[in-house]
DNA sequence: ATAATATATGAAAGAATATTCATATGAATA
DNA sequence: TATTCATATGAATATTCTTTCATATATTAT
C-alpha cells in the first residue's frame, strides 16, 4: 500500500488511469507550441504580429537582434505553423497563421497581469 | 524609404509603435510560463494534475522518468507558480497553483486537435 | 534510536537550443 | 546585366536546459 491510498488496488488504479489519460493527449504537439513561444525573440515576434502584419525588416527593428537571428526565428515559427509568410516585392510580409496562437498568448498575458497584481 | 512603407515617416512610426507596445508587455514572465510548459516531463505532470491532485510517487509512476527527475521538474513548476505542494504524512501532494494554467493548456490542447483534423 | 519510506537537492555530465558568421538567393533598379 | 536591397540558410560556436548520480532531509514505524 503506497502513500495516500487506502489500498493497493486504489493505488494501481490511480496510476493506470493517469497513464491512460496521458496517452490520449498529444503531448509532443503541445510541447512544440509552448516551446516555440518560450524564447524571447520568437515571443516578441508573435506579440508584434498580434498587432498587425509586418515585414522582416520592421520586425528586426521592432524586436531587436540581428537580421539573421530574426530570420532563423521566423523560420522556426513558420515550420511550427505559428506564422505564415507572403512575398511582397523585395520584402516578405509575415502574419499569424491563425487565431489560436493569438488566443493562447492573450490568455497567458492575462495570467501575467494577475501574477503582477496578486 | 523602406520595404512596404510609402514614406520614411510611416516606416519609423511603424517601428516606434511596435517597440512601445512590446515594452508594455511582460515578455519575460510570459516566456517563463511557456518555457515551463515546453518540456515533456513537466507537461505530463501538469496534464496529470489537471485531472486531480497527486503525490510525487504516483506522478512518477504515471508520467515515467526517475524519482529525482520528477522531483526536479516539480521544483521548476513550483518555482514558476504553476503547481503547489502540500505535505500529507510522508507524502507530498501536488496540485495546480491556479486555474490560469488549466485554461492555457486546455486552449492549447484544443488547438492541437484542430491541427490534427485540419 | 534505528530503519524504512517518500521526497528533495547540488553538482556534473549530457543533450538540446540559440546565435553568430559567412554566404546564398530572390527581386527591383540603374 | 551589374548592383543594391531584403531575406534566407548552413555550419560552427556559444549558451542554456535536462538528466543523472550521489546524497540529504523529513516523516513514520519498529
Amino acid at each position: 500500500m503506497k502513500t495516500l491510498c487506502n489500498s493497493e488496488n486504489e493505488h494501481l488504479q490511480k496510476i493506470t488511469e493517469a497513464r491512460a489519460f496521458l496517452e490520449t493527449q498529444n503531448v509532443q504537439v503541445l510541447k512544440r507550441i509552448f516551446h516555440l513561444l518560450s524564447d524571447t525573440g520568437r515571443l516578441k515576434i508573435v506579440l508584434t504580429l498580434m498587432q498587425g502584419d509586418m515585414c522582416v525588416y520592421h520586425l528586426t527593428e521592432a524586436c531587436g537582434g540581428s537580421q539573421s537571428g530574426v530570420s532563423h526565428q521566423l523560420r522556426a515559427l513558420r515550420d511550427g505553423k505559428i506564422v505564415k509568410a507572403k512575398r511582397v516585392g523585395k520584402a516578405v510580409e509575415y502574419s499569424l497563421a491563425d487565431e489560436h496562437v493569438r488566443e493562447i498568448v492573450s490568455l497567458a498575458l492575462a495570467h501575467t497581469v494577475c501574477k503582477e497584481n496578486g
